[in-house]
DNA sequence: CAGTCGATTCACT
DNA sequence: GTGAATCGACTGA
């Protein structure tokens, strides 16, 4: 077996089908961040699907707004946020321009240049905790809002961009419950995973926030 | 214009 | 398992 994985970059046309479609066929796939530092590849193991308009749990469901913007664009590219005060998050724009639909990569194996990603993240334990989680993947990656906006398939060195590397295996994809999501959002299965890896995120169910005290609503 | 809370993570009990 | 951290976008008035 001589086959070499290709390593071109993801067509813009491979983004440019349904979210639900694109999401678990990113699986398996290398994402490539490229900085001055260096580069970084990640194995994606576990994403989630975000629907558009029609989808309760997305940032699109309300409309356009300043932030969401980039979502509405053309698909290929990239969609930051910043949230909780802390954290980004980072997600690929899908389907066809104005479907406003993104994949929020959640998760993956850093397979190339841990030793950049390791001081940005003291906290983890070991390697497969590195990218365990959307913050923590865009924090190894050293992911900011900078990079909202930019195109993934502008070609090899372009800030981010995904390989098409070899197509993930359907029978060790799993699909569940997206991680967080509540009210109308939850029951869809949008969050895709590769069975059985060490560096897909535990599962958390959606946790209302707590009523502040001061409130002046009647207590129950 | 002020109040609320998030596609989360981490430290602690 | 529970709660704190931390801030800007969004909401409704």
């Amino acid at each position: 077996m001589n086959e070499s994985p290709d390593r071109t970059p993801l067509p813009r046309s491979f983004f440019d089908r349904p979210v639900l479609e694109v999401a678990p066929d990113l699986l398996g796939r290398t994402l490539v961040r490229t900085t001055e530092e260096g580069r970084i590849e990640l194995r994606l193991t576990e994403v989630e699907a975000y629907a558009g308009e029609i989808d309760p749990g997305s940032h699109a469901f309300r409309g356009r707004t300043a932030r969401n913007a980039v979502m509405f664009g053309p698909p290929g590219h990239v969609y930051v946020y910043f949230t909780y005060g802390m954290w980004h998050c980072l997600n690929l724009v899908c389907g066809p321009e104005g479907s406003a639909s993104g994949v929020l990569l959640r998760a993956g194996e850093i397979v190339s240049g841990a030793e950049q990603a390791r001081p940005r993240r003291r906290s983890a334990r070991n390697d497969n905790e590195l990218a365990k989680g959307p913050a923590r993947l865009a924090t190894a990656l050293d992911i900011a809002l900078t990079l909202n906006g930019e195109d993934a398939c502008a070609g090899p060195d372009a800030p981010l961009t995904v390989l098409t590397g070899t197509p993930p295996t359907p029978d060790r994809v799993l699909a569940g419950p997206r991680t967080g999501v509540g009210g109308d959002g939850a029951p869809h299965p949008w969050r895709f995973w590769i069975d059985g890896d060490p560096t897909v995120s535990p599962y958390r169910a959606h946790t209302p926030r707590k009523r502040r005290l001061d409130s002046r609503r009647p207590g129950a």
